[in-house]
DNA sequence: CGCGACGTTGATTTGCCTCAACGATTGTGG
DNA sequence: CCACAATCGTTGAGGCAAATCAACGTCGCG
């Protein structure tokens, strides 16, 4: 499959598995195919897989109490999505997780994972080092929300992410970037009117 | 060293590091006192420990351009602190990390810590395991930035960390929840006249 | 073709910030 | 050990960034 390339190219970044690692590695992977709008977490389900996206577009988000969207992921290919917190404590999730595209993942189980890591010392050190970077970037995510303006947050993803923006509709972006879509319009307007 | 079981201990609830195990990680560990006030990263300066609070309280947090310190992290007992960011890519901090107490820390180097997880499977999983945890939690955090208000996030603080806030000043907590010291005064207010 | 989701724009509102002034508490040097 | 300074928390007045509400054009899709 050529799936699982992509996704062992991917973890090649960091550590080296031999023949044998790779065959227990890929003999825990499903494959799947998952259509547009379609879910792969919700709301009071346990999140049971690791999610990797081998194509397409998911977000996971939040519908608060008064029915409005927070996004807290948007992930393309090569990135892992989930309800994570429900994947790690196994609990009830509080997020749905959404395909923004036609989309191909390759999902592992948690209890899968959680074996093969504790046996496998490469695998285990490929997502920790992943997992830290992910936590890395997560602080800085933390930082902009509190300490940049709407503007500036909207400019930093464009800066870092000059595609996405073509891939995901405004509102998703903006609910992402913690403010109403309404106001991103007005931002993108002063933004034009500037250049 | 008192210190060095503190730390074993908390490793010893994800993980079984025999005797010889545990020799190795403490030869890789420097104890270290460190007074109210003092920093351990500074801007500029990589951050080169993974620091593990022994004793004591520390807060990292962010100066911005109109010198305005925005929180990132509280941590007491039992918690790893740093510029992380800094640390997992080793380039130049951009935040201070200060003891907010005198405080007692164990610090292990970035190349030995490297070093010994790729030797030592177990200690591996440790970090993979508590790091994943964080990024949950990290994940939680955003998401309440996101969707709740001042007044629910400080319920939600008092709720989690009820000690937290006897030891580390108002104007901090307010700083790591993303409002004004004042404005923390009038939600105090409003909720002891509530009661 | 027609309906529903998306993006835009303007008017109005609001949650939280800023600034300033004032006690209370903590820390520090003489 | 006291005195004075510095920091912290509180309170009120005024302001601003972003939300809300509503109306309208446009586009993609069934």
């Amino acid at each position: 499959m050529k799936e699982y390339h992509q996704l062992l190219a991917n973890i090649n970044r960091y550590v080296t598995l031999d023949q044998e690692e790779e065959k227990r590695l890929t003999s825990i992977i499903r494959t799947t195919r998952i259509r547009r709008r379609q879910f792969i977490d919700q709301p009071g389900y346990v999140s049971s897989y690791r999610n990797y996206v081998a194509k397409g577009a998911f977000r996971s988000f939040l519908v608060d109490s008064e029915g409005k969207e927070h996004t807290v992921q948007i992930a393309v290919e090569d990135w892992f999505v989930s309800d994570f917190y429900s994947y790690i404590t196994q609990t009830p999730a509080t997020l749905f997780v959404e395909a923004l595209e036609d989309s191909v993942i390759l999902q592992m189980e948690y209890d899968d994972i959680e074996g093969l890591c504790s046996q496998m010392h490469k695998l285990s050190e490929y997502f920790r080092i992943t997992t830290e970077r992910a936590f890395a970037f997560s602080r800085k995510r933390t930082l902009s929300n509190l300490s940049k303006t709407a503007e500036e947050r909207y400019l930093e993803l464009l800066d870092r992410y000059p595609n996405i923006v073509n891939r995901v509709p405004q509102k998703i972006i903006a609910s992402y970037l913690g403010f109403s879509p309404e106001f991103m319009s007005k931002i993108r307007k002063r933004l034009v009117s500037k250049s």
